[in-house]
DNA sequence: TAGGATTGCAA
DNA sequence: TATTGCAATCCTA
């Protein structure tokens, strides 16, 4: 296997926080060298590159090889371990590639039955609007929706933006009881929102195969994770009902249409447990319960829960990793404060270690200025030590959040390196086509289904293997990748 | 045409 | 007054 080496993802292993890690910035920040522009060169994008000046197109082309040498030289002479990068980055690098290039199958014809589906559904209701309003106008365009509601019609209004007055659909779905305009106005926007992103924005990027090749980046977040741009396929809806929809475009390349998605169960409340080692945490996992169910037992002071307790119970889980304040969870779930604020203290009480091990974090934090997950990455938190209450209580949340989802990206990063091998050395011949976080999608063979199913858990799971707690990987399979849930 | 602002989708 | 992202659209400069 030829050996490889890349200085960006060099350079964001040593400081994934920065934004700037482009080799023109770095050529600047680290070698005091100002790069060429490509606007330069082109003359702002006037010229194609291979009409203008020779000359210019030697300098240009000979700093992107000769900076990227000497920042690699730079690179090996610092101190810092470059473990993650060869162990980690790198081969997930290839994996990424792997991903990219072979792509995801895409059932045109269903796209276009939403398509149809939802333009006729979107019409009818800017009809609707529009003779409620009393007159045309842009139903997208948040500066108009204002002025018709707040203005015109003289609804209550209550939220602000920066510059106006808010009509998002939070805003609007308070006032939908009494005015069904507001109502019409989200369910319109959500068709919108559907239709342009997902319908057509997918539509548009489809290869002759009908096949999306999405791009990977993997030095864009503070955190480890991966984003996907053109399209992103991390944020296609999830929900029932009618944006649910696009996953089932979502299918299969091979005869007898079978897609399988592997998901890990609970990561970072278990990575939560692993990291504090609170014993009733723990306790949970070794004993496979359901931990929203038991935390609602917790906190209600119940044997049994109802499945609106369970609901907030798991909200709690859910916020509790980001050291979300009481203000913050009640309006998040809409409860009153106090009643927010005793769950958060109830939780607490319930697993004392947590908050021993977030004050522990935020006290290491403070002496060090940075943190350190599981796999031994470092974050450096410039406010800890703020004097400023809010800057310090974010940098708090940070600190107290970094080594889980850090930790979280990284256990899947890892298994997409094993999974790759393993499907490698078996000769499998289905393919690990996404990354959605904390689940890993195969196009499958159906002959296949088996054996992945019987490895792929495995595999996943294997990659935090202590005594004190297993991670929990879930199988999902279907004909398309809705059904995969 | 570029880019800020708003909105909304995911984990 | 939770975090991380991407992108469509509107609209001003």
């Amino acid at each position: 296997m030829a050996k490889f080496y890349d200085t960006l993802l060099a350079e964001y292993v040593k400081h994934p926080w920065t934004r700037w890690l482009g080799l023109d910035n770095l050529a600047k920040q680290e070698l005091d060298y100002e790069m060429m522009s490509y606007d330069t060169v082109t003359n702002k994008k006037k010229l194609d590159f291979k009409d203008v000046d020779l000359d210019l197109a030697a300098k240009y082309s000979w700093e992107d090889v000769y900076m990227t040498a000497q920042l690699k030289k730079q690179q090996d002479s610092q101190t810092q371990s470059l473990d993650l990068l060869f162990d980690m980055e790198i081969p997930v690098m290839q994996v990424l590639k792997d991903m990219e290039i072979t792509g995801v199958t895409v059932d045109k014809e269903k796209l276009i039955e939403i398509w149809k589906k939802l333009k006729k559904e979107a019409l009818d209701l800017q009809t609707k609007i529009h003779e409620t309003a009393g007159e045309e106008f842009n139903i997208n365009s948040p500066k108009q929706v204002w002025e018709i509601l707040f203005g015109k019609l003289e609804l209550p209004k209550w939220k602000k933006t920066k510059t106006w007055w808010s009509v998002s659909a939070d805003v609007l779905e308070n006032l939908a009881s009494d005015y069904p305009i507001a109502k019409d106005i989200v369910l319109f926007r959500h068709y919108s929102k559907i239709l342009s992103t997902y319908v057509v924005g997918i539509s548009d990027l489809l290869d002759k195969n009908s096949l999306v090749h999405t791009n990977y980046n993997q030095s864009v977040t503070s955190t480890g994770r991966l984003s996907s741009t053109n399209p992103n396929l991390q944020n296609i809806p999830a929900s029932d009902g009618i944006a649910g929809e696009i996953r089932s475009a979502f299918v299969s390349r091979f005869e007898g249409w079978s897609m399988m998605a592997f998901d890990y169960s609970q990561v970072e409340v278990r990575i939560l447990a692993f990291l504090s080692w609170d014993e009733n945490l723990l306790w949970v996992f070794q004993n496979e319960r359901d931990i929203h169910a038991e935390t609602g037992k917790f906190i209600f002071w119940s044997e049994s829960i109802s499945w609106d307790q369970r609901k907030i119970a798991k909200a709690v889980n859910f916020w509790v990793i980001y050291g979300i304040s009481a203000f913050g969870l009640s309006k998040n779930i809409d409860i009153p404060i106090p009643d927010a604020r005793n769950y958060i203290d109830a939780f607490y009480t319930s697993y004392p270690k947590v908050r021993s091990y977030f004050d522990t974090v935020i006290k290491n934090c403070e002496r060090k200025t940075y943190v350190e997950t599981h796999f031994w990455r470092r974050r450096y938190i410039s406010g800890i030590n703020d004097r400023n209450k809010m800057i310090k209580s974010a940098s708090e949340r940070e600190a107290i959040n970094m080594p889980i989802q850090w930790t979280s990206a990284d256990i899947i990063k890892l298994a997409m390196i094993k999974v790759s091998d393993w499907l490698k050395e078996n000769n499998i011949q289905s393919h690990l086509i996404m990354q959605v976080h904390d689940e890993l999608v195969f196009d499958v063979i159906p002959w296949e289904e088996k054996i992945l199913e019987e490895n792929i858990p495995k595999i996943m799971e294997s990659i935090l293997e202590t005594d004190i707690i297993k991670l929990k990987v879930d199988t999902g399979r279907g004909k398309t990748w809705k059904e995969c849930k």
